[in-house]
DNA sequence: TCCTAAGCGAGACGGTACGTCTTGTCTTCCA
DNA sequence: TGGAAGACAAGACGTACCGTCTCGCTTAGGA
């Protein structure tokens, strides 16, 4: 039992490391199933019996390091300030497969959403005391906090991160965390 | 010469409301040209004499779009308060296409991009003096106005316009032209 | 309309042509549609355009066969002896088709079957006339008939036609005729 | 060695078992190692422990079948009038297997040919002083034989047996063994 | 009685064929 | 001449089956 699971996994390893470099390549829907088990040196029909979908493979790539990033965000002793370092000190090292997280709108929106909510929820929820006098709904300032922060990230990769993660941090905070305050 | 180009127009106007129709429907994606062209109740092989691709349609569609918003937003006497009520008259005016438009995630950079940067430069530039000694660059600045504007613009459309565009214009002033000027 | 069918025949005549040389070389059950298509030099799917099955094609092969055969053999002025001489010259100038007929044991009962008891029927039924009081039922002694002609057919077939086709009339008249009329 | 045939002899009877049940149901070329494998309740790849083929499987199932019939046919003492009817009430008792028999043309031209003709060589060899100066040459004659007997046999099994095995055994007689002394 | 070799279930895997689908090209016909 | 009709090549897709393989359990025979 534990043996097939051994082989299952390098299998499905194999596969998840072929659609990252394909799809970093040349993009993701350029990507075909033949390519990846090609390149992984698996037999095509082995693809399904794995995965049903490519989508389903890059799901399953994604939901992996969904679960990492907030895992490591969700950590007790974050003061609003290292977070943003540690945001951006994670994006660093794993920019690869956050470039196609970022490329996926469709996942881009359901996953990564969640996590920055939830990491964030905490710092937003606290501080909108004085939102009731003002005149924008808290979930256009949730929404707003979120997508700002997908837009930093993203802007940073495309950019081909030009500053260090330790700045990024700042700015996060400067540029979103307080002004979002008022 | 004059009658051949109002059929090709008008078989391009079928092409056009189709594929808005069918991506309302279906998503972009999953629309076929054969879908579109039967639709469109025109021969499967007179699309690509019009277009090469379902991409270039879109672009046409959208183009048209985008020119005729940059045309209303650009009219000098903006004063930036006004400003957000009429980009909100105008997206709620044209929603079905705005949402094609925000949902293709490629021209949505390419393009929309565009509009609101140039409706926004003068705002910025004026006020982006005292950014000398921010930490915050002026790229990033920029980058943070654009993606917030599509990202509250996406939020309204998603959640069915719960606020009238007049109400919208005085959130985006007060969310995201305000903010930016510290 | 007239010319598609002049393109579209060409295709067909192709793919035929290729199964038949094929299953000579292969035998039917061991012929692939790839096979087929790229002897034929055709495009795969296009195959699926003309015929939905191997099957579909092999019946179209062996149904223009089988009526050209009826055809054939039901002239009006058929004397027995005449008969049979003509019937094994048609199979030598045919053999290659009729031996894929033969091979293929679903079509040989359905087709083959019907020529010949059709063929036959004037010869036999005239003949029947002391059958009464004889042991073996009608229906077993027409089935005799038939089975015994093609088993003929198959053996010269299998044997590399060692007599020529007169010779096998008379055999045939012989053998299988005249000793059914008792 | 001999111990473990017992384990052995269980699984083939198994898959021997379904393989009937399912080519009667089905027909053979329906039917897939898988099928054989779940109706005989047996690991999968168990199935290629015993046969390397489905073919080789059948081919053991009939072997079997094929020597007990010519173990029983050629019993000395076979009067020819007899021996018609062994045969019929032979093939009556296992008309299952029969049946799967000569539906697989290719087995049934070699292994129930050889029955026949062992058991129909005295009588033929016996008779065929008169041939010599005869139009039909004698691998003809037997081949024809042979081919009426099968014929005949399948006739009966494809119409339910509607005449009891005696009956057969006469009719036989008549149509087939007497009619090719001349 | 234990132990060693076999038969066996489970199921992953590479490979190959199938039939379907879509794209973009091309050719012919018709208004 | 422009558009309709639609045949076609190319090639991806997801499914089905085959035959091979590896692993670990069971079980029967001989020590």
């Amino acid at each position: 039992m534990e043996v097939q699971d051994r082989r299952v996994r390098r299998t499905q390893h194999l596969l998840t490391k072929a659609l990252i470099e394909l799809t970093l390549k040349k993009g993701y829907e350029a990507v075909t199933i033949r390519d990846i088990t090609e390149l992984a040196d698996v037999g095509y029909a082995t693809f399904f019996r794995h995965y049903h979908d490519k989508d389903e493979l890059l799901k399953d790539v994604l939901e992996v390091q969904i679960t990492e990033l907030t895992k490591l965000l969700c950590t007790p002793s974050t003061d609003p300030t290292v977070m943003g370092v540690l945001l951006f000190r994670y994006v660093q090292e794993h920019h690869e497969v956050i470039r196609i997280l970022l490329g996926n709108h469709g996942l881009r929106q359901n996953l990564l959403k969640t996590v920055i909510e939830t990491t964030t929820s905490a710092a937003t929820t606290s501080n909108t005391v004085s939102n009731a006098e003002s005149i924008i709904p808290p979930e256009i300032r949730t929404n707003h906090i979120v997508a700002s922060s997908i837009a930093l990230i993203e802007w940073w990769l495309d950019n081909q991160m030009p500053y260090p993660a330790e700045r990024m941090g700042l700015i996060y905070e400067a540029l979103i965390m307080r002004s979002s305050k008022g």
